[in-house]
DNA sequence: CTTTAGGTTTAGACGTGACTAAATCAGGGC
DNA sequence: GCCCTGATTTAGTCACGTCTAAACCTAAAG
């Protein structure tokens, strides 16, 4: 089966949608997600159908068949494989990786993705802290734990995960402190969302404070729960 | 000046027949170097025109103008880049490395391109012995030396650089023992232009045959002039 | 039950890069 | 100097991925 890279991202941005808990993923989301038009949305949505790579129901939007799936997560492998290998082999901050990743990710052999994950002895997770799909694309496990704007004053949390969207965001928080593995203390959670963290264990770091749009994004478990 | 990938393709395919000293290039010579029919190559080198990359004399081909060179230069130092990289550091072959380069060669951002020509070191030439042109994009001098099916039975040689085109034809020298930086002690030279030519200084190594088509590929210099 | 607002699809167009078939040009042979 | 062969360009078509404008469907409000 020959697809194009459109198609690959289609499949990708489906798939993120479909984690995203819209069980059927809209038009109108795809569209947003790649910066492109409803009326492109639907013309590609007939392609995927037709070679069964999605279940479209019209005007009800679509799921991933199976095969789509494993499209989807083939694509995002090779993505969180190529960040990781940026960011430990060519010396990339974990901010500045994505849009890299995103144009290479379509354009590497099935050889370069064992290369690069054997150099990277078969990481499970990329430095946003995402799961990297297996060698054998089974869809990882959700993501366990709470965001950060789910959590509570005085709480102790150690970040899990950023997700990668605005580079701009990825970068702030990398300044400042707040990346994957780091602890953090909550010191206050303002009424209109704002939370306020430091980063434990940084003797220059500097309280932060992070509006509940930024906070959604960070993934948050319990403290030390293994180690 | 946003180029597609196709353009690129172009201006590197004309920039390498331009080196072959084909003085202009012609449409049929860019159609079968880029396995195109000659209509298409023609409406691609309006377009290219159009943008001042080339110069064209309708159906005495073309030359590229400086504008043009340099774009050629660009992906041309990426891909050669790619190739060092892919053989210093992800355990490629040299043989094997081409199409690998030539699919990442125009997905690459320019600060990729630096962290890649840091890492090696800022390598003259790739592992065909090709010259990797500069960050500055001048273009590299032309190569110095003859090819093996232009020398003589009984020489000593040292072979410079070996022509990235064929896979198949360049495992199996890599196979051989013949690659880049090697002496290749010249047997005999039948009269049909076929070169034995045997290996030095490895232990292991056979006498090697190679007609002359391949021979022209190869190109070598006098034994150990510097080291 | 009807209306309506908003999302979705249809219809029609465009640019890119490819093709085939046909017309045209250039240069060598006579 | 004319003609012919082979290369090149023109003409017309197609698939892909995008767009805008218009038609259409769904679901919620009244």
């Amino acid at each position: 089966m020959m697809l194009s890279d459109v198609m690959e991202d289609y499949l990708k941005a489906i798939y993120q949608l479909e984690r995203g808990h819209d069980d059927r993923v809209k038009t109108s989301a795809i569209a947003e997600e790649l910066d492109v038009t409803p009326p492109t949305v639907t013309s590609m949505l007939e392609k995927l159908e037709d070679r069964e790579l999605i279940d479209r129901k019209k005007y009800h939007g679509v799921t991933l068949t199976p095969e789509g799936e494993t499209v989807a997560l083939e694509v995002i492998r090779h993505h969180r494989l190529l960040e990781a290998y940026l960011t430990e082999h060519l010396d990339y901050d974990w901010s500045e990786v994505h849009d890299e990743a995103d144009r290479l990710e379509h354009h590497i052999s099935e050889d370069f993705e064992d290369r690069v994950a054997a150099a990277l002895g078969e990481p499970e997770v990329d430095p946003h802290g995402a799961p990297i799909p297996g060698a054998d694309l089974e869809p990882p496990q959700q993501p366990t734990g709470r965001t950060l704007s789910e959590s509570a004053a005085t709480d102790r949390v150690v970040v899990r995960e950023v997700a990668d969207d605005d580079p701009e965001v990825l970068s702030y928080l990398s300044d400042h402190g707040i990346e994957p593995g780091v602890t953090l203390e909550i010191r206050e959670v303002a009424p209109f969302g704002m939370f306020t963290v430091m980063p434990v264990g940084d003797e220059r770091a500097e309280a932060v404070s992070l509006p509940s749009e930024v906070a959604r994004h960070i993934r948050v478990g319990e403290e030390v729960p293994a180690e």
